[in-house]
This record gives structure tokens, C-alpha cells and sequence, in this order.
DNA sequence: AGGCACATCTTGTCGATGGCAAGATATGCT
DNA sequence: AGCATATCTTGCCATCGACAAGATGTGCCT
């Protein structure tokens, strides 16, 4: 639906006809190019619709307010969070050290989408299309758990998900946040992500 | 300096003297307070002022603006950090795992303080009552990390560091962020921590 | 082809916010 | 006592999010 139908295609804002014909994406693409400036703090509905050539209350028609846009990017998050992990999953035979190395280079590559996924009070908790994307994404998290070469059950196997997830979110949000000093992990993330992952599967059982 | 020195003492606005005599903590208190309520993102000063009651301008005097504000309240945190995981160290004898739950635990009781210190975009990074705080917490972290009883050198102290700090970091990060499925850790943050944390320093050398 | 329902986008407005400027009031030092 | 300064207030402006009302294009139905 909504498919681009103008017969000017230069996209300069004067030259556009009255319906922009993919506004939703555009601004969410908008939103990504945003945040990755300044942040989820500082984004602007109106900012975003200056970007986008259109004019400033034409963002509320597709997403209702802020929240509403951010949950749409959230889930547009989780979405991609869940293609790439299950990408990983494919290509490595299940190897949970790359699925981690994945997850961090996830968020790398992805900065402005991962931080607002975790960040509730951005959108709208309980939106469905955005549940069902993190529904995605977390099983593909724990499709990586399950094919732990010591195989835990139970409880161990939850935990380990957990110290698992724990460490690779724990090691892209400092790497993201600069918390990290840059004589100790060099400018590789994901060199830097694989050596300190490793750590916590050298484990005996 | 700039001590409380009126003699109306039930601090109610109309009674409260021209000077409040300690306005600069009482806005720090309401930020944590109110970043509690409703995240960093939503933080008005104007809110702060009005909790104190104080008029709107008030804030900008003692912090410039309100960035600067944050790097106070940033720069407290990392103040309580550094000091909660120098007790931890000094009760605990150096058990890394411990200063595992203390990190942890600062997350969780200081909610407000942590959500902000990680998140460089909100303040002032170069500030030099930030930084010192800051210098102050990394040390309290690389004290525990030295006094592992494996007792790594070189890159590899650098390596296990890295990876105890991700660990908490972002097992204390998702649970703030509500993101643990509750059926898999309850609701007692100390215990969860504790279990995961485990995992990572159950290997062999 | 004509026309109507609807989706999409615009303009205009309101209350709230951050930041700045100028003025009022208290404090402390000499 | 008096003055310099720190502290706080009032007033103002640009921007923002949200809402209401109107304009414009799209697609379907007859």
C-alpha cells in the first residue's frame, strides 16, 4: 500500500507532489540518522519531518506521537536483531561465541536502533507488532543457548543464556556508551568482543 | 558554604526565605527522584525547580544549563559507585564476585544515578569534577580485578576485567530495562545476579 | 466517465520547555 | 555602615509535542 506514485522522482521538497508516497519509512530512516547524531533524547518529531521535506504534523498521521514512532523503530530493531541472529546461526552451525560476536556487531552497526530497544519509557510497551519482534529476536536468542556444546539443562541452561546475553549486551553498551578505555580494547569491536566472550565459555562443564 | 540560614524551617514554598540555602542538592535529590518516575529522557528542569520550589531560572544558576546538571548528578554517581565498591572490597576481602553484586546492586538501588552515568550524550564528558569521579569508580573496578585468584597478567588481567565488568554491566542494564523474562529470574536482583555472575568465574585457570 | 469515501498531508494554534537578559534580594567581607 | 557578590525572580523568545480543522490526492464503486 502507500506506493510512490509522483511523476517527479529528484525528491527535492519543492518539486515533491502533496502525498510523499513512502513518508513512513522515510522517517524512520530519518530517525536512525537522528538518534546516531545526538541520541534518542534529543530526536524531534519536527526535525524529523524537516528531513523528510514534509511538514511538521505529518509524522503523527502514521505514528500518533514520539512514543508511537519509537515503537515502530524498536520493533523495527528487534526485527532486524532477529534477521541477523538467525543469519549468524546459519552461516556459524550454531556456535554461540558467534552469535555473542553477532549481537555486539548488532548494536555497532546498528547504534541507533539498540538504543532505543532497550529503553522502555521511549515507546509503547505493549504494542503488538512490537512484542511479536522481540518474541523474534529473543528466541533466537535462545536457539543459540540450546545448542550449547555441554548441553546444560534447567536451570543451568537458563542461566547460561542469561550470562551469555548478560556479557555481549553488557560489552555493547559500554563499547557504545565510549565507557571503554581505548588503550585497553583498540578501535576493533569485534576483535574485542570475541576475546572478552571467549572468557565466559572457556568453562570446564 | 552557602549554608541554610533561615529560621522558617517547615519548608514550604510561601514560607521559604529569598535564599533557599541548599538548592543545589535539593535539585539533585529531585532529579533522582524524578528520572526515577519518568526515565532521563523526560527530565524538565523546570519540574526539578518547581520541586523545590524555586522559580523556573533558579537550576541555571548553580548548573548553567541542563546538561550541566546531569554532570553533576553523573559525576554524584560515580562518587557512590567508587565509595559502594570500596566498602564491598574492604568487607569482602577482595571476592570479585562480590564486587560483582555491588555493581549490580548500585544499578539497582540508584536506578536514576546509573541510567544517567552511562549515557555520555546527556552531559558534559570533559568536565573535570565528572572525570575525577570517574577515575575514582575505575579504580575501585581494577582493584577487584587484580585481586582475582587466578591472578591473570597482562592482557589477559585486561581481558577478565573487561569481561566482569560486561557481565554486570549488562545483567544490571536489562534488568533496569525490564527486558529479563520474570519466569526465569524472579524478583530478587542479589540472587540472580549472583547465580549468573558465578558463571563467569567457574573456569578452570 | 463520474463521484464519493478515505488516506495523506498542511496550516494554525496552544501549553510547556530550555535558555537568555535584566532586575530584585540576601550574604559576607571590609 | 556600606559595598561587592552570590543567589534567586520575572519576563521574554524560539522550539517542541499535540491537537483541530482544512486542503489535496488516491482508489474504488457504480
Amino acid at each position: 500500500m502507500a506506493r510512490y506514485a509522483g511523476g517527479m522522482s529528484d525528491g527535492s521538497a519543492a518539486g515533491r507532489p502533496y502525498h510523499h508516497g513512502d513518508l513512513r519509512r522515510a522517517l524512520l530512516a530519518a530517525a536512525a540518522t537522528a538518534i546516531e547524531e545526538s541520541g534518542p533524547a534529543a530526536l524531534s518529531l519536527r526535525d524529523l519531518a524537516r528531513r523528510a521535506g514534509v511538514s511538521h504534523a505529518a509524522p503523527a498521521h502514521h505514528f500518533g506521537d514520539k512514543a508511537g514512532l519509537l515503537t515502530a523503530f524498536a520493533a523495527e530493531g528487534f526485527e532486524m536483531l532477529a534477521d541477523t541472529l538467525a543469519g549468524v546461526h546459519d552461516r556459524s552451525g550454531g556456535d554461540l561465541l558467534e552469535l555473542g560476536v553477532g549481537y555486539v556487531m548488532f548494536a555497532v552497526r546498528h547504534r541507533a536502533h539498540f538504543e532505543v530497544m532497550f529503553r522502555p519509557e521511549l515507546f509503547h510497551r505493549d504494542d503488538a507488532g512490537l512484542t511479536a519482534a522481540q518474541q523474534r529476536a529473543y528466541a533466537a536468542l535462545r536457539a543459540g543457548v540450546a545448542g550449547l556444546p555441554a548441553a546444560p539443562v534447567g536451570d543451568e541452561a537458563a542461566q547460561a543464556g542469561l550470562a551469555a546475553w548478560s556479557i555481549v549486551h553488557g560489552f555493547a553498551t559500554l563499547w557504545l556508551g565510549g565507557a571503554l578505555p581505548a588503550d585497553q580494547v583498540g578501535d576493533d569491536p569485534e576483535a574485542a568482543a570475541r576475546s572478552v566472550i571467549r572468557l565466559l565459555f572457556a568453562q570446564p562443564g
